[in-house]
DNA sequence: GGGTTACTTTCCATGATGGAAAGTATGGTC
DNA sequence: GACCATACTTTCCATCATGGAAAGTAACCC
């Protein structure tokens, strides 16, 4: 059976990680709108998966306003692709 | 943001659903033996997806022994399809 | 009737997840 | 340069999920 990446799994830092995958970063703040959740748990998945390498964040200034960009380590997309491809071995027999 | 279920998105179930989709049943001890967990995790597993109207069991004997059989039904069919198409829509940006 | 088999249920421990609230740091404002 | 607001971060706490061991149950075979 294939194997899945129980860190990248969890409906919340799925939708984390694949939000990534398709942008150079994004903000802290459209993530959490995107998903839904508080700051603290996102911010708490944000550091689970930052412990892991699999994502980095950069602070900065923008118009005046402090902001936090996310980004997929190379790490972090490769650990994804794998996950990714376990996920289609196991999807890929329905319909 | 496409909607996961719970109960078919926890990676023991999601592994049970999908085998099933691929079959018209499966022997409990066959289940078992590919999940590789024990026996009271199985049946707690099964247990919830039945309790959701997501899986039938039926038992009956074969060559001298009983044997439960599993078998997904067309709720369960339908919600494997709903969920396998949100996460398809997740992991489709991926590579 | 009794033993064996094939689960099922109970018990218990551990870890994940989530929000609220408190904490921290830093840019903007005056 | 002090102060305030903002943007997270961390702590605290409650709840739920998950897993195995062990006890329980039922049915088949003899």
């Amino acid at each position: 059976m294939p194997e899945l990446d129980p860190l990248i799994h969890a409906p919340a830092r799925l939708q984390v990680v694949t939000t990534l995958s398709a942008v150079s970063e994004a903000e802290f703040a459209t993530l959490r709108a995107a998903l839904e959740v508080s700051d603290s748990v996102l911010s708490k998945h944000i550091s689970a998966l930052a412990d892991a390498g699999y994502v980095r964040s950069r602070k900065g200034v923008q118009a005046g306003r402090r902001t936090t960009w996310i980004a997929l380590t190379s790490t972090g997309r490769k650990a994804l692709r794998e996950h990714v491809a376990a996920l289609r071995q196991l999807i890929d027999v329905v319909d």
